[in-house]
DNA sequence: ACCTGAACACCGTTCAAGT
DNA sequence: ACCTGAACACCGTTCAAGT
């Protein structure tokens, strides 16, 4: 019963080896053998590994417009865009170097692609333009995929070498002088506050040009 | 004479080699060949492929330090950061999927890390404190990673298939309604428009915070 | 329609041995 | 100190053959 390998089996099977192992560990032979199958099977129902990758990056996307369908929209594009880029962010932190992998590939479904429609359509009916709308959404997408490259490889070094992130082992490496670098290193805030200060410095931007 | 493999050399070499053959052309096979060695040659002058992939990304952001000890520098945060966000993404864009590849990798050179030090100096010069230069730097790498890996995927595609970013066929391809989204598309301009206008929302994000 | 066995042309990395 | 030859344990992908 179980036996039937679908498209979607393969790719939700990817997303939970891709965990488990890493990118590194995520091969197609991996993932054939979690789904009790040979590897050459797999390639009866995607064309090659980046077509999977795609796939997964889709998958990722969808759970990101899905929870804009179950949530109710915010009363503007402020809250609108805040929901988003939280949303976005904590889809990518699920998944081992999720922002590494999942950006810039190419999006499958275009359903996914057509979740903007509604959210364009309240902010156009403020009196943003189309392609307001698509500069702030690229923006913020832009600023998030930027913000947890970052996030997750500090995070995997910190847990294969947890030397490296601490502020003496760091002002150590960094030598003589630098004084300031070291004292910006040492009041590094990680995680949530840091997110949610950068993102209002977005969200400020966008609306000094757009809401003028 | 030539004969003498460095650490300098293999880097050069393995930045050629991606120009060259893209990222899946990389291979420590192919970068010995280039330089006239076996393959287990380069294992004593480098741990593994993920050092080489480190060096190669310190030597790019070399090359951004390298640009403000060359140019002198602007008269305010404002100028400074604009330079350094340009300078960012042109060294990115030199290379195949620069961005994907050389962001949040280790950098292996503290030099390349203290470059940020006359920066500090001059902003909290005039009021900002160590945080706060660290917050901007930060936020404006963030950005110009994220805008330059959705630039240089959207890049890639067009090349390998020119009908994928074809305003018609995306059209076709997105099904009926999505009006928005679909306008917002037959609107976008690629390249340096585009990015100096998001560039400038990120600023005046940061100015709104930082220099109220 | 869906899957396997066997094979092809590669990988990154190690290590004894050479100079 | 620096490099090679040979090998190990893998890769992604193809394809004839099975059901």
């Amino acid at each position: 019963m179980t036996k039937g390998i679908t498209r979607e089996r393969i790719v939700t099977a990817a997303l939970e080896l891709l965990d488990d192992k890493g990118m590194d560990g995520l091969t197609v032979r991996a993932l054939a053998s979690r789904l009790d199958v040979r590897a050459p099977a797999l390639y009866w129902h995607v064309r090659n590994k980046q077509e999977l990758l795609d796939e997964m990056a889709t998958e990722v996307m969808r759970r990101v417009a899905g929870a804009f369908a179950a949530i109710p929209p915010g009363v503007g594009w402020h809250d609108d865009l805040t929901f988003f880029a939280r949303v976005l962010r904590s889809e990518y932190l699920l998944h081992r170097d999720g922002a590494r992998i999942f950006s810039g590939t190419r999006i499958t479904d275009p359903d996914v692609v057509r979740m903007k429609e509604p959210l364009f359509e309240r902010w156009t009916a403020v009196g943003w333009k189309p392609d307001d709308a698509d500069d702030a959404v690229d923006l913020v997408t832009a600023f998030v995929v930027g913000f947890v490259i970052e996030e997750q490889e500090r995070r995997q070094s910190a847990e294969t070498d947890p030397t490296r992130y601490s502020t003496t082992q760091r002002d150590a490496w960094l030598g003589e002088g630098a004084s300031l670098v070291k004292e910006a290193g040492h009041l590094h805030d990680d995680g949530d506050q840091r997110f949610e200060r950068h993102l209002g410095m977005v969200l400020d931007g966008i609306a000094a040009r757009l809401d003028a």
